[in-house]
RNA sequence: GGCCACGUGGCGGAGUGGUUACGCGCCGGUCUGCAAAACCGUUUACUCGGGUUCGAGUCCCGACGUGGCCUCCA
């Protein structure tokens, strides 16, 4: 069984080949830890997490290593401490609200059924390694000084004539169009209006720390170096697979391919590029101002979060996904159907079936429907399977308990209730057991009659 | 304006040249006092217009629609 996966730079889908088998190497651009993170900024941490399970069980879970960085140093960070905690220190108000962000973002990504990356690393904690890759593109000739700023050139690495590979190419576009489709303002310090910020002085009283390339003034790292920096402490110069929203191939993996590459003289940074497509929120674009900005905490308020890993993994992962509610009930009642069937069954192995459609990049929606197909025929089958994709972390029992708390029913009440309505069937009283049916479906109580007796549960 | 994706039945959503996707819903059946739940069965599609081909949802061209990105940062 072979894993194949569609690769951005080459725009194609090939075969999976490991560097190195018994160290298998993915970094993902994780979160700006400034506020609570979006149902979008859901996508790729779920998306990844069944490619790093996928690849565990390929590969073994001690031979694959999965880094996901967590960008502690941002304006927008900074935006945030001056505004939540203003009688407090700049530097301390930003500690507070990274280590809160990140704590909330744990939480959140630990409910959606998300494995911990082998290595979270910090942007803050990686400043040394920023400075070294920036010392090095200097004196590569492929960055700059500028009014205390360090600036990459683009134009410098495509002149290089090296086998260095040419800046735009994961982005497939040419620095001629990017000039001409550039809409913003050009600082006046760059010598071209494609070069990009490396390093850059801080303002008084925000995060500094000791420039590199000779600036005597502090100042702090730009956002793209920051990944290049975290890749190459925790997985080398050249690794396997990185990963991300596709809102990021531009500029921001393209100036890391720029910055690792020519820092180390490689030919690539990573063998496959894979990017999750966006998602839209009701058929609209998720906005503040639209008001319908979903928080992954408001939504696992009132879904578990497996629910929502399902409702995620419907659609394949380079597709836009339209994220709604009646999307979400029909993936919590099939949550519920699969529960009942294979939450307390002893777990066979992982199905072909669903295997099968996962090597072939990903296809998630595919190996669903094979779930679909075990459910009938094979349920040691699906619970092996469903296991595999990060499903099933409760039994049974525990998964309808959740949602009779959050219902807020109580148990003796209903067993009360269907006690008496048992008896009015029995003396065929049908108008006081309807009435009781009734009473109790007003409760969000949905009843099973059968041959052994009534049972019931919390109806979605 | 430039570059790049996507457009499948009531809904979600696979499928890249010739066979049933699958799920939800609807409808029908079994069961039931009647229902519900469960189980069984049925139904509907490929944005539009050209072209290639014996044959296209699947390849090519164009149009329309939706979305992403366009460099100090999601």
């Amino acid at each position: 069984m072979e894993l194949r996966l569609y690769d951005t730079l080459s725009r194609e889908k090939r075969t999976f080949v490991p560097l190195d088998a018994n160290n298998v190497r993915m970094y993902v651009c994780g979160p700006t830890v400034y506020d609570f993170a979006h149902i979008g900024n859901a996508r790729p941490v779920i998306v990844f997490d069944v490619l790093f399970r996928l690849l565990r069980h390929l590969y073994g879970e001690a031979h694959v290593k999965y880094v996901r960085n967590i960008t502690d140093v941002d304006d927008k960070i900074n935006d945030r401490a001056a505004r939540d905690f203003p009688g407090l220190p700049l530097n301390e108000a930003i500690r507070k609200v990274t280590e809160q962000t990140g704590k909330q973002f744990h939480a959140d990504v630990d409910a959606l059924g998300a494995l911990r990356p082998s290595v979270e690393p910090r942007a803050t904690e990686h400043i040394g390694e920023m400075r070294e890759i920036i010392e090095r593109l200097v004196a590569g000739g492929f960055a700059y000084v500028a009014e205390d700023h360090v600036l990459f050139s683009p134009q410098a690495m495509n002149a290089a004539n090296s086998t260095l590979p040419r800046y735009g190419a994961l982005s497939k576009r040419s620095l001629d169009e990017m000039i001409a489709g550039a809409r913003v303002d050009v600082a006046p310090y760059k010598r071209d209006a494609t070069d990009f910020v490396l390093w850059k002085p801080s303002k008084p009283g925000e995060p500094s720390w000791p420039s590199p390339a000779g600036i005597a003034a502090p100042g702090r790292p730009g956002w793209h170096v920051e990944c290049s920096a975290m890749a190459w402490k925790h997985l080398g110069e050249y690794f396997d697979i990185h990963g991300g929203g596709i809102d990021l191939v531009f500029p921001h993996h393209e100036n890391e391919v720029a910055q690792t590459c020519c820092a180390f003289h490689q030919e690539r940074m990573a063998n496959y590029w894979m990017h999750n497509g966006f998602l839209q929120v009701e058929g609209e674009k998720m906005s503040k101002s639209l008001g319908n900005f979903v928080t992954i905490h408001e939504l696992l308020a009132d879904w578990p979060g497996e629910v929502l890993r399902l409702n995620m993994l419907k659609t394949h992962y380079h597709s836009p996904i339209d994220w709604t509610m009646k999307s979400l009930e029909e993936s919590a009642r099939t949550l519920d159907d699969w529960y009942r069937a294979a939450a307390d069954v002893e777990p066979g192995k992982p199905a072909a079936s669903v295997l099968e459609p996962l090597l072939d990049d990903l296809n998630t929606p595919l190996a669903i429907a094979a779930l679909h197909g075990l459910r009938g025929s094979d349920v040691n089958g699906l619970a092996a399977s469903l296991r595999l994709l990060g499903f099933l972390s409760e039994s049974a029992a525990q998964w309808e308990g959740r949602k009779q708390q959050a219902s807020g029913v109580d148990a003796k009440d209903v067993e009360r209730l269907i006690s008496e309505r048992t008896a009015a069937r029995a003396r065929k009283d049908f108008k006081e057991s309807d009435r009781i049916r009734d009473e109790l479906a007003a409760m969000g109580v949905t009843i099973k009659d059968s041959k052994d007796g009534t049972t019931w549960e919390i109806a979605r």
